[in-house]
DNA sequence: GTTCCGCATGAATCGATAG
DNA sequence: ACTATCGATTCATGCGGAA
């Protein structure tokens, strides 16, 4: 098991040839998409992203556990004023690897890139797809339920007047501070909508995801001591999500720097002794 | 101009072969699901959805304007355990057509069905995808803008009309000094996530969507006087929509009884006498 | 200690300009 | 004509300094 928590410095479809099958219980990750990062992936271009992704879904589809799940965080690029087609020929293509395409959840950022065009608005959200090699895959919707605890009602008392009105806005799916929506019961269900602002202009290391998404994937469809793999793993926050919650972790990133950057993260990244309300507050950066 | 604003009964891909080409400003509709309305529709199979809908896509991209738009609301159903392919397979068969995939909004419903399953959560999610012919299409941007800050936005929509004006000056009063930040922004564009519930305020009809929904769009995409279309319309939604920003409507549906219910909610559907209550007025600078 | 305000910035897109 | 690069546009968020 030497490759377990690990940050692997190298292209994935490589690296991945490495791992013994069926040795994963989650695969998170948001690729590369096309045309973007073109100083570490080449920028990859929409037409051509298909069969640049489909040899390393083929690895990922032979380390994955049978129980094991596959969360893949992508969006398609507008090319010529229309949206191109690489992501849902990409869900094809896997059907036919063998993936089963079990689920999509939205993710709504609430705060995307700014702009203004003539015939499109915003784009504020991004899929999050779900495979699986098998239909009985393990999920734990338990572990992301909401308790109501006494932090809950404390929190509701001392909630300042910014803090109600801005969180006026944000919708219960087991993220954010909707803690008006927990009174009076005892536990929450989230659905397949996602809420959450991108992180921006913190003092920590940039990454494509804030660190509640790997989080939450991580408690839905891992136990403790399981297996996360982040095959394009930047600066490292699925490997973070899965520290913090006990389970062991694998990156891969093509980029030395990135890598180097994650494994500067990890270290200070400690296990959270409880299930922790962290999860619906900010946490504090340090 | 004899097929305008009635609501005629017959099976769409028939009926839309009478009406002149170039005709139509807005497609917006709903069609039944896979599986769905099986009493009237059928119950189209999954597997035979996309080769069910194709013909009557290629009637109406023969009726729609250049500068016109579809709008196809539609989510597709899991079927032994997996996310089925039609819609998907529906975009991609569409553009060998003709048509251009220009967007995918999505419609965040605030209170989907309850339901608990082993291993999927709540759907709380469906996509509005936008079709075109041309990528010069008509847009109104300025028609669907919305008050700075998502407080205010969630706030707003979900209040009644009598609410809506009631609460022009509650908000402008009750949020005291945060008022002064909002002075010389009052108005942003939105973004293509659409966060609305699907309950009907109106209690005598069942509709698909809520009323809002076809307003925003038939705002968003065509000027007084304009066609909008919908092939499958159910009890007339879209069509009170387009009466009440005045603008004429083409209903059909191959249920008699629903042509009838749709007949009857149209002729108490006034004009609205000013672009309402949804257009925001600038708050008052203190 | 609060609350309030300024400011940087983030998986973007279009259209114009340059090679 | 076709591709590559660049500037303009624009807003939710959270931090840090100020009141």
């Amino acid at each position: 098991m030497d490759f377990l928590d690990k940050i692997i410095s190298g292209d994935c479809e490589q690296v991945l040839k490495e791992l013994p099958s069926n040795s994963i219980d989650l695969i998170f990750t948001s690729p590369p998409y096309a045309d973007q990062r073109k100083n570490t992936y080449g920028g990859v271009k929409p037409d051509e992203y298909v069969d640049w992704f489909l040899p390393k879904a083929a690895e990922l589809l032979r380390v994955l556990k049978p129980s094991g799940t596959f969360v893949l965080n992508i969006k398609e690029r507008v090319v010529n004023g229309e949206r191109h087609t690489y992501v849902i020929d990409l869900i094809l293509q896997m059907r036919k690897q063998g993936w089963l395409w079990t689920e999509e959840f939205m993710w709504h950022k609430k705060n995307s890139y700014p702009g203004k065009w003539p015939n499109r608005f915003r784009d504020s959200w991004e899929r999050l797809l779900q495979f699986n090699k098998h239909r009985a895959f393990k999920m734990n919707q338990d572990a992301v339920m909401v308790p109501v605890g006494d932090w809950a009602k404390d929190r509701l008392a001392n909630l300042s007047e910014t803090d109600k009105t801005r969180d006026e806005s944000r919708v219960a799916s087991g993220f954010g501070k909707n803690v008006s929506n927990w009174v009076g019961r005892d536990q929450v269900y989230p659905n397949n909508v996602i809420h959450m602002a991108t992180e921006c202009s913190n003092r920590n290391h940039s990454a494509a995801f804030p660190l509640d998404l790997p989080l939450w994937f991580v408690k839905l469809f891992t136990d403790v001591d399981d297996v996360v793999l982040d095959p394009f793993c930047g600066s490292g926050t699925t490997a973070v999500a899965a520290v913090q919650l006990k389970r062991h972790y694998v990156g891969i990133d093509i980029s030395d720097e990135y890598c180097q950057i994650a494994r500067g993260r990890l270290p200070q990244t400690q296990p959270r002794l409880l299930e922790p309300p962290e999860v619906y507050e900010p946490r504090p950066t340090e």
